[in-house]
DNA sequence: CGTAGACCCTGCGCGC
DNA sequence: TGCGCGCAGGGTCTAC
């Protein structure tokens, strides 16, 4: 479900109704996601601890808290974040809701909350890790430059991809390389920089690598101001869904006219994931 | 080291 | 209506 776009809103949308906040306690009933979750350790790190602030890493939403800890949680596939009013006693939690956590009164509400986990699928994460190592953390260490920073550049991609024989798409996608980019931008990225994803990316010359770079950077700024994209259940941490599917141009367009060219969008499977471009624009 | 492929899991929409 | 199939925005691990 999510890439960076869809995390960075989700961010944004639980930024005020979380920092300062205090964390009660946490409910776990599934422990059986990506890696399992460990209920003790995360209501050690998190109960009565004050959510200092929100980050963004990759596809991960960290979240500081008192007392040196961070909690890390991962949407996988299928994961949604969201915010509830305070449950009444009956009302059971939702299927597939794996983690609560209740919230004090505080932030943008005077009541106290929900912050509720879902993941049908279980290829999410929650968990809880040093802030100050997190960096060092097996989950973290490894991965590459963030794509709407300073230090992202055409140059840093040409240099890392020299040689490569993998395609274009593949290496995008390697978050060793660059993090953040999923399925859906890297088809989106690739096709407004007119590069074909099965394009090796050791051939590929400097100055397009500049172009593909200010596309990848242009197609993430763009769906986060339309508030990610929805294609089945992304909603945001209020339950808002995003707008920028409208505006894709290649995902999920098989068959359709490039908006360009006319020529029909092809899709083809690369390394089990649907690749979608224009043959008649990408090269 | 880089690369290709299998795998993890549930739910949905489609054609029959 | 029911069933089987392919597909889905994530990442990790293995074999070569």
């Amino acid at each position: 479900m999510p890439e960076l776009p869809e995390v960075e809103v989700l961010k944004r949308s639980l930024e005020p109704h979380l920092v300062g906040r205090r964390i009660r306690s946490v409910e776990v009933r599934e422990v059986r996601l990506r890696e399992p979750v460990r209920p003790k350790l995360l209501a050690r790190h998190c109960a009565g601890r004050r959510i200092v602030r929100l980050r963004r890493r990759s596809k991960y939403l960290l979240a500081d808290l008192e007392g040196g800890y961070t909690l890390v949680i991962h949407l996988g596939m299928s994961g949604r974040l969201t915010l509830a009013e305070p449950a009444t006693p009956a009302e059971p939690p939702e299927l597939h809701e794996h983690v609560t956590f209740l919230l004090a009164p505080g932030g943008a509400s005077r009541k106290p909350q929900r912050l509720r986990f879902r993941d049908p699928r279980r290829f999410g994460l929650v968990l809880s890790l040093k802030t100050a190592t997190l960096d060092r953390d097996r989950h973290f260490a490894h991965l590459g430059v963030e794509p709407l920073s300073e230090a992202f550049s055409g140059g840093l991609l040409a240099h890392r991809a020299a040689g490569r024989r993998a395609p274009v798409k593949s290496f995008l996608m390697d978050a060793r390389n660059v993090v953040g980019v999923g399925n859906i931008y890297v088809c989106e990225a690739l096709f407004r920089a007119g590069i074909h994803p099965f394009r090796s990316a050791g051939r590929i010359a400097l100055r397009r690598w500049d172009t593909l770079a200010g596309a990848i950077v242009e197609v993430l700024c763009r769906a986060i101001e339309q508030g990610g994209t929805t294609l089945n259940d992304f909603l945001d941490g209020e339950g808002n869904p995003g707008y920028f599917r409208t505006a894709l141009d290649v995902y999920g367009r098989e068959g359709e006219p490039c908006r360009r060219c006319r020529r029909p969008i092809r899709r083809k499977v690369l390394s089990q994931r649907s690749t979608f471009y224009c043959p008649g624009c990408q090269h």
